[in-house]
DNA sequence: TTTCGATGGTTACAAATGAAACCAGTTTGG
DNA sequence: CCAAACTGGTTTCATTTGTAACCATCGAAA
């Protein structure tokens, strides 16, 4: 089934439904509403900072501007999340010995203990979510994004 | 054998690029970002005044909770859209004869005009995204999109 | 009727966000 | 060298958002 909107006989009319970028917003909303809960209600924390201490504890160390670029945030929202995470202990700052704006970040005891907590939960959402699919819904998805996602960074 | 290469096989590490939240988060962020001109940067609306809008132009009459039930928007935000696209003079209110609660929305010439203007540059950028991807690959983000929302419906 | 619970919609207030200005340190070109 | 441009990161301020409380009206039930 193509994406058949706007092919709709009435031209001047946008069936909002139908619409890509509505579509998927809507869709990415519900997802990240859901489950925010595993990061939100059990100990308080913001996407931001959720996204911070992911990549964190997925790659170990790194510099504010690193984990802006792998997780899409613009960098004052990095800045007040690393922020929040030092204030609650659950990372530190290193400088850099060369350049003396850099500073290198990397979790405690208690954040990688956060973080490890929060992993198992956030696989078995993404698990049960996708076990509500086909096999071929599954590829969809991922094919259909991986797609997309190429498309957009070509411009 | 590589530091911290893709190991999602790893268990207690979570690869942030490749989970579905945050990739479906990240792509509809980076659509509606992009769309997100074609109503801000002319008329400078925002998104939630963008849907009302688009509703009404779809639908002719609405009241306000039907506006929220279409585009997926909280009623505090169709209230504060409607609000403003009042103060525009796009949009008129009409009480209802039976439940003065309820009022019925309905475009004036103006919001109509400035609707009309923008469905074009809507479908041609949705247009303009699909054109970037392979007949199969549009298949694939259709279904996919489909099957999620199915899931999600079903809670 | 009177009362109580739902419903349509608005408002108040706190928190999150985006844009731009800003600070410090670093690089580059003349 | 040194000024100008640039980069990593923070702060400020206005706008947007989410939550909850709120007001008015309606429907049902006692």
């Amino acid at each position: 089934m193509a994406i058949k909107s706007e092919a709709s006989d009435e031209p001047e009319i946008l069936n909002l439904e139908n619409f890509l970028p509505y579509r998927l917003y809507r869709l990415a909303d519900a997802v990240s509403r859901e489950f925010s809960r595993i990061y939100k209600d059990s100990h308080g924390l913001t996407r931001p900072e959720w996204r911070t201490l992911s990549g964190l504890g997925q790659h170990g160390t790194m510099t504010a501007s690193a984990i802006g670029e792998q997780s899409a945030m613009h960098k004052t929202k990095v800045s007040r999340a690393v922020a929040e995470l030092e204030r609650r202990r659950w990372l530190t700052r290193t400088p850099d010995e060369n350049d003396r704006r850099v500073e290198h970040l990397a979790l405690t005891k208690a954040g990688l203990a956060a973080y490890r907590e929060m992993v198992p939960l956030a696989k078995a959402f993404e698990r049960e979510l996708l076990a509500k699919l086909s096999v071929s819904e599954r590829e969809a998805i991922a094919n259909g994004l991986a797609a997309l996602q190429a498309a957009l960074g070509k411009g």
